[in-house]
DNA sequence: GGCTTTCATTAACTTTTGTAAAGAAAATTT
DNA sequence: AAATTTTCTTTACAAAAGTTAATGAAAGCC
């Protein structure tokens, strides 16, 4: 159940036994079904979840169309971060693309956990490092590259994920529209 | 000298007198001129800044145009985030764009204090997290809005910037062109 | 099975941005 | 102060993406 999770964390941190216990004692296991909400857009986010298997995005709701943030895959940390993190309310929404198995701490218990296991502390700020390059490597996609570029390094990055997830909620993550990625795709069919 | 430093760390984390004594004698102070460049494309950033006074400018070269990463202000932690968290080789460039005075820090150096002081620890989470929610932020704007939009943001939000840095530089920041921008302006104009 | 909804593609047309080049204004250097 | 470089704007043309709408296929639902 902790496996995926610890397997996760010794990359960053070495936590003892006894700290393992203490840490898995202040997370629980929820199963959810596709398509749930799990964080409401305009809601404070009160849970980060880790994903034991599943697919959960991530997205902002403008006028009455989603426009899809981030894709979070098994074995990541999820939530609404700045309205986690923040504990304000929420500009983006998470749902469940499919059936997944999380564990699930809420801010008041994590805070409680940096206290009893200080090692915790050091592992969040690796985490939340590790997002912010990843977030700075996105953005830097979005000044560096054309969309056609940008649908080219996720496809080789995440070619999966084309199996698991419908195109046009890829297409407003690269920031185009359904008709153009399928313009794009059309046109490096040839190539 | 440091009274900024503590200001801007006093929000995050309280830091008894002997915890900052203890800091302080790790950062040195470094006074740059304008057009420095102080972490070149290529090079491991070994240094963190806290600036004092000054702008820095951190940017990517494609070919051999320059593209605005992000523009820092005073009283901001910067460095090539990226290199300097992972120790790997800085796929951006940071430069002085105004004379400025750092304090500054090595990634050696940060470590030590980490384990010196442990409240170290929370407040670099605290800035990773910032920082991540920052980056977050930048990136929603280019996903949800237009270069207009974003233009018209970056006024409201930075315009003393306007009259410290070259509009090219904001332009390729914003993701557009100096000719595009050029347009965005006077479109604006009549309304 | 038959129905509805969602999804992906295509076409026609509009809008926006990119590219290249040139000239004016401002800043910097000598 | 003159010369040089940098910065900013403008123009004309090309390329790409957005918008709207229609079609067909696939998936989900009763």
């Amino acid at each position: 159940m902790f496996a995926a999770l610890f397997n996760y964390c010794s990359q960053l941190v070495s936590f003892t036994m006894e700290e393992q216990q203490i840490i898995e004692s202040y997370f629980s296991v929820r199963q959810v079904p596709k398509k749930f909400t799990l964080i409401q857009n305009g809601k404070i986010a009160r849970e980060l979840y880790f994903i034991n298997k599943g697919l959960l995005r991530l997205y902002y709701t403008k006028d009455t169309e989603d426009i899809t943030a981030f894709i979070f895959r098994e074995h990541l940390f999820a939530s609404s971060y700045d309205s986690f993190l923040r504990q304000t309310p929420s500009i983006q929404g998470l749902d469940t693309l499919e059936d997944s198995e999380l564990l699930v701490i809420t801010y008041d218990d994590l805070n409680t956990l940096y206290k009893k296991v200080p090692r915790m502390e050091t592992l969040a700020r690796k985490i939340a490092e590790q997002r912010f390059i990843n977030a700075q490597l996105i953005l830097s996609s979005y000044i560096l590259d054309s969309p056609e570029e940008r649908w080219k390094k996720f496809e080789a990055s995440n070619g999966d994920l084309l199996l698991r997830v419908p195109h046009h909620m890829i297409a407003s993550f690269l920031g185009i529209t359904p008709v153009s990625l399928s313009r794009i795709r059309k046109r490096l069919q040839g190539s």
